[in-house]
RNA sequence: GGGGAGGUUCCCGAGUGGCCAAAGGGGGCAGACUGUAAAUCUGUUGCAAUAGCUUCGAAGGUUCGAAUCCUUCUCUCCCCA
């Protein structure tokens, strides 16, 4: 099998493939073209979202091409697939903007180049074709090849049937389609990737070029990345694990890494490190306590690749000062817990416990504050906190700073200013 | 356009005049147990705080008193066209 597709099955990528034999012969033949779509929906990327770009990096490092396709066009329809509820729709200018902070996180994995030094990655925004669309002309030219009959009879369809379906979400399908044949026709793509939830608009799209063009292009999709305890991957209680580290800190995401379920160890490292197999098959044979050791390297080469060694350094150190030496009181490095500053003046008078952890990210109410206190979870400097009535003054100062922490994972710096 | 059913606290979902800040489940948070795991058990889950305040799509109204009754508006879903 080519190098690449071996690559992407190795480590778990492939889910469906229109033609698996086919493709293989093509990409044995010389580097291939192929397509993935990002929805610009929102200003930052969740981890969920990286799985494809996870396998157009190892596509990349084999020679091929790789097109990140914004769907500034699509994004103002809505893909019923998989959601439960229409999306919300965006102006043009929101869609631009989300679309080149997408551009910089993806940078993390694929190498772009808009001027198309051989090889590197493009991205290219649908909107181009999109926008400018003769309704006439499509439903003659397009809309023509596409069965109702048949679509209906999509998974992705059938769900949103039950519940109701708009009928420019049911157009997503034939723009996504054309996206397709227009990346064939103008960039000589002949792969489209995706996530499973994206097999029936990628078959779809196959068929549209094969009618149009009567030639063969090819569709990949990817599992739908699941957790072993049946949560959402990449989301959280609070919401979702994103990349931008204004969203999501470095931090919690080396956390949300290391805290994945034994389960899940093995198959994150193949998808979301660049880890050589034979090293990930070394991890896998770790059990019980010993898995943690797997997870801290899952979660450090994982927040490396986002944020950057500097970042997952700090990440790394500030885990292991927060958790190896609880209780005796040494921290070695603070810099990446979250924090907020508060002046000294302030402290030296007395605050409240309540109040104090009502001001930071640990709680949001001082009833929330309250329970924490009541119900023994609030630490600071590694005293706890006996009871509501604490005041916390200058002598719980430790090197300028009050580490709070409120149950035994989350931290919360109160830095004194002057 | 006609007819019908609905909008309850993070989610699902009870609740038809006072005993409702609102059952139950899920989720969350905290505690115990642990490996910063899973499972399990316990407590807790509007704001504030010993009073009190604001919630049950929105705005009015009836009443000593409403999530529960009336009016208007609004949104969603279903059936027919």
């Amino acid at each position: 099998m080519n190098k690449a597709l071996q690559v992407l099955k190795d480590r778990g990528f492939i889910k469906q493939c229109t033609d698996l034999e086919a493709l293989d012969a093509l990409m044995e033949k010389g580097p291939v073209k192929f397509y993935v779509g990002v929805d610009p929906t929102g200003s930052s990327l969740h981890v969920g979202h990286m799985v494809p770009f996870f396998a157009m990096h190892h596509m990349q490092e084999a020679g091929h091409n790789p097109i990140a396709l914004v769907g500034g066009g699509t994004s103002m329809i809505g893909d019923p697939s998989g959601k439960t509820e229409m999306r919300k729709m965006l102006t043009i200018d929101q869609i631009n903007e989300n679309a080149s902070s997408i551009r910089g996180q993806l940078g993390t994995v694929i190498d772009f180049d808009e001027n198309r030094e051989s090889g590197k990655a493009v991205m290219l925004n649908n909107y181009d074709w999109l926008g400018g669309l003769n309704y006439l002309e499509f439903l003659r030219d397009i809309g023509k090849h596409f069965s109702v009959n048949r679509m209906l009879t999509f998974e992705s369809y059938k769900q949103r049937l039950e519940r109701g379906l708009s009928f420019i979400e049911f157009n997503y399908q034939l723009l996504q389609s054309y996206d397709f044949l227009t990346l064939f026709r103008d960039e000589g793509c002949r792969l489209q990737m995706g996530g499973d939830d994206q097999w029936g608009n990628i078959v779809a799209g196959v068929e549209l070029v094969r009618r149009c063009e009567r030639d063969e292009c090819y569709g990949l999709t990817f599992p739908l990345v699941s957790r072993a305890d049946g949560k959402k991957m990449g989301k959280t209680e609070k919401g979702a694990v994103f990349l931008s580290p204004e969203l999501f800190s470095p931090y919690e995401f080396f956390q949300y890494w290391r805290n994945v379920a034994d389960a899940d160890v093995v198959k994150f490292l193949k998808m979301f490190t660049f880890l050589p197999l034979e090293e990930i098959d070394e991890l896998a044979k770790l059990e019980d306590q010993e898995i943690n050791r797997a997870k801290e390297i899952l979660a450090y080469e994982q927040t490396k690749i986002i944020h950057g060694k500097e970042e997952a350094d700090k990440a790394r150190e500030a885990a292991k000062a927060a958790f190896s030496n609880q209780g005796s009181g040494v921290a070695i490095d603070r810099e990446a817990i979250p924090s907020v500053e508060i002046p000294m003046s302030e402290l030296a008078a007395g605050i409240n416990v309540m109040d104090l952890y009502a001001r930071t990210e640990l709680c949001k109410t001082k009833s929330d504050a309250r329970r924490l206190v009541v119900q023994g979870g609030a630490t600071i400097e590694n005293k706890k906190v006996s009871g509501i009535d604490v005041t916390i003054d200058d002598s719980w100062v430790n090197d300028g700073e009050l580490l709070l922490r409120a149950g035994k994972k989350r931290y919360f710096r109160v830095v004194l200013t002057d």
